[in-house]
DNA sequence: TGTACATCAGTGAACGCGCGTTCACTGATGTAC
DNA sequence: TGTACATCAGTGAACGCGCGTTCACTGATGTAC
């Protein structure tokens, strides 16, 4: 490690990451801005020379995490083309695959309260991620007859919410709630079925 | 109000319900002992003949939350029998009515990081209200081909996240993720393409 | 009914702690000439 | 290449704060006789 004289040389994505271990260890409540200077090997005030305070830290953090996350479900959408529907399927898996993968970017963005419109550029990559989803879903509703074909909007809500109910509900530690089963499989399963009820796979498959 | 001499004569519960209205507005984050205290009209030293802390008081405000929850689970069963479909569906629209009405103790119960195993008592409440569901569940099953009948305990676990996703991202005012549409009509349509995935109900109702 | 006394639910002062934040500062780095 | 100087990223001490928790206490309540 050459890195660390009086200067730190890259201390602001230290702090970030810092703040991603703890955020990950310990919840949104247990982090505090002044055990991810310790971390880092910094004071505390040193972390105002990179950020407005505590919470300006947790919402990099948070915006870095919508940054992989889009692009995230760009690749499973482009990896899915040209059928429409792997694309919807692995935006799905590409959900919990990320929550799996970035854990503290996960809390961050979800969990730590923080709102997704504190500044444009939070609310813009936040909205490339739902674009894509919803971009996912459209590309399928084509599939549907036009006079039972619901708007795509609802879909990848729909979709959505099941993918972040099972992350929340089985697939985080939460002590005592114990998965009955492994969370991939039950999203694969529930994605399953719900497609089949929008006509959109056999009921054999 | 005549109760307030020198003892409260009901303070533990008032004390329950100081924090759940003090976690419904500020998280679970945001709750102190000291502030239920006070709000309960009271010295802090004096929850502690009430509760053995902090964590503890929160624990019971997520306990009592656990049994109106198993409550309204199973009233809405009972009503939708005997058809198994009806009380199916009918325990899915409770999870949201539940969230919509007992914000502090559904924030208590599921998002303040108790755990469900932290007493016996605890324990037994919430796994009675998973029971509900999974009961539910049960019964819709046998309305499907044996061969091609998944367990039911997953099936009331995808409707059970994705009941609770729709809460956490829909129901909740969590600023700036606005609702594309309403979040009972979201579950409602939910549930129902599921359903239909499911081969329970047809593909025109 | 009245008195003595045990029980219990509250007080209030005090504690140590770690937090986020501020401030004047200083040491290192980079640039101009 | 060498020196002067501006810029900048860090220090470290200090702050006020509210937190959870403890303790010896005291006032109210209920019970025995």
């Amino acid at each position: 490690m050459p890195k660390r004289g009086y200067h730190h040389g890259n201390l602001r994505q230290a702090l970030v990451e810092a703040a991603l271990k703890l955020i990950e260890a310990k919840g949104p409540t247990g982090f505090t801005l002044s055990e991810a200077a310790k971390q880092a090997g910094v004071t505390p005030a040193a972390v105002y020379r990179h950020f407005e305070g505590r919470e300006d830290l947790i919402a990099e953090a948070a915006r870095q995490g919508y940054v992989i996350f889009a692009d995230l479900m760009q690749y499973a959408y482009d990896k899915g083309q040209p059928s429409a529907l792997a694309s919807f399927e692995a935006t799905g898996r590409a959900y919990l695959a990320f929550a799996r993968k970035y854990p503290g970017h996960y809390i961050a963005m979800f969990e730590s309260g923080i709102s997704v419109n504190r500044t444009p550029e939070l609310a813009d990559v936040a909205a490339r991620a739902r674009g894509v989803m919803e971009r996912a879903a459209e590309d399928l509703s084509r599939h549907i007859p036009p006079e039972k074909r619901p708007p795509a909007s609802m879909f990848s809500a729909h979709i959505w919410a099941m993918s972040h109910g099972v992350v929340e509900l089985f697939a985080r530690n939460s002590p005592g709630t114990q998965s009955p089963f492994p969370p991939e499989d039950l999203l694969e399963s529930g994605i399953g079925v719900y497609l089949r009820g929008l006509g959109l796979i056999d009921s054999d498959s």
